[in-house]
DNA sequence: CATCAGAACTAATGGCATTAGGTTAGGGGA
DNA sequence: TCCCCTAACCTAATGCCATTAGTTCTGATG
């Protein structure tokens, strides 16, 4: 009644990254990708551990996804002017990929693999970052107020935190060039 | 066999509350709450709407603490050191309560008096930019900046995104610092 | 004291993850 | 070519959860 499916861990992770991209992150269960694939819940333990392995394996394709858009957009580029391309496509993909975006950003302390991946997708954001030329702790610094700075805000976007309104391209577009301006300024006043 | 709890949406918002604050937002379920409060699951209902509503009532109790711990901290402080004194005492609240800052971090798109409640709770953090005497449009995207770099900090910390070095404190502080030195200067270079 | 709203119950449904254990297909070796 | 054994799939079962329907009983109100 059967027959091989010929699934694998990629299949099934694959079929994991559609569903999220057209349903959300919310939408992805064991049950669900099941029976996209013609399949009974309990056959995808022979690929995957968990719905939370999977989960992180769909994490994981959103990192690799995202640093290669970003990667690409740093080419040719350096100073402000890769800064604020690397800031723009980022926008752009996390309004493109929702839900991806959304299912890397849940909390996994202690997995180092998983943050190595995490930074790894925002290497091109260190690379602009090199160029200024600070100091060691300036550049750890930097970095991570570059980060949240450009988190914070895609992620406020996404649960609708800036209201309805028109204005917010243009306040995209002020906060990357005072954060081009902030990375600059080597010592905060006072 | 029963006898009446004497419960109340308010009792069973505590309860829930409670839950989150000791074990995390992905702790809270009715059946939780319901063993909790030595109830059967399905009399919730008397109280609340279903699961999602009683999540939602967390996070407005959520964003009310948060405002006031921040109206606190801007009390008798004006300018940079408002900025740097609120911007503290939100990573504090974050950092103790950690559950339910993230259960007040879900998406909510069309749900306007969530909104509103989310934007009261940071009320002290726009009154401080009033000080600066910032022209309209300079105001409202300061105003996001602000919102996305704190965000954005507390979020990729308490998701680990930073590692586990001791430097957390001083980036905070340089992020910190170099808002206020952004939301001066009026005009962006170039 | 009688009533009635509503707070709690039990019973039931259906979705989910996960485990245990059985069956069979199909590739690798004889 | 045939066999065999691994691993991919299955069914059955457990236990958690949310939610609905329908029932009971309590305590405040008249």
């Amino acid at each position: 009644m059967s027959g091989r499916k010929g699934l694998s861990k990629n299949t099934v992770v694959d079929a994991a990254v559609a569903l999220v991209e057209a349903e959300g992150s919310s939408a992805l269960s064991l049950s669900r990708v099941a029976r996209e694939l013609g399949v009974e819940p309990p056959s995808l333990y022979n690929h995957v551990a968990r719905l939370d392995t999977l989960r992180r394996e769909v994490a994981l394709r959103a990192f690799e996804d995202l640093g290669s858009t970003l990667g690409r957009a740093a080419m040719g580029r350096a100073g402000p002017e890769a800064l604020r391309a690397i800031a723009a496509d980022f926008r752009n993909y996390v309004r493109q990929h929702p839900g991806l975006y959304e299912i890397s950003t849940v909390a996994r302390p202690d997995d180092a693999a998983f943050q190595a991946a995490a930074r790894s997708a925002l290497e091109p954001v260190m690379a602009v970052l090199r160029i200024y030329d600070l100091d060691e702790d300036d550049a750890i610094h930097a970095a991570r107020a570059l980060r949240s700075a450009l988190h914070g805000f895609v992620s406020l976007e996404l649960a609708g935190g800036f209201g309805f309104d028109v204005e917010i391209d243009a306040s995209f577009s002020w906060l990357v060039d005072h954060l081009a301006g902030m990375i600059e300024q080597p010592v905060a006043r006072r």
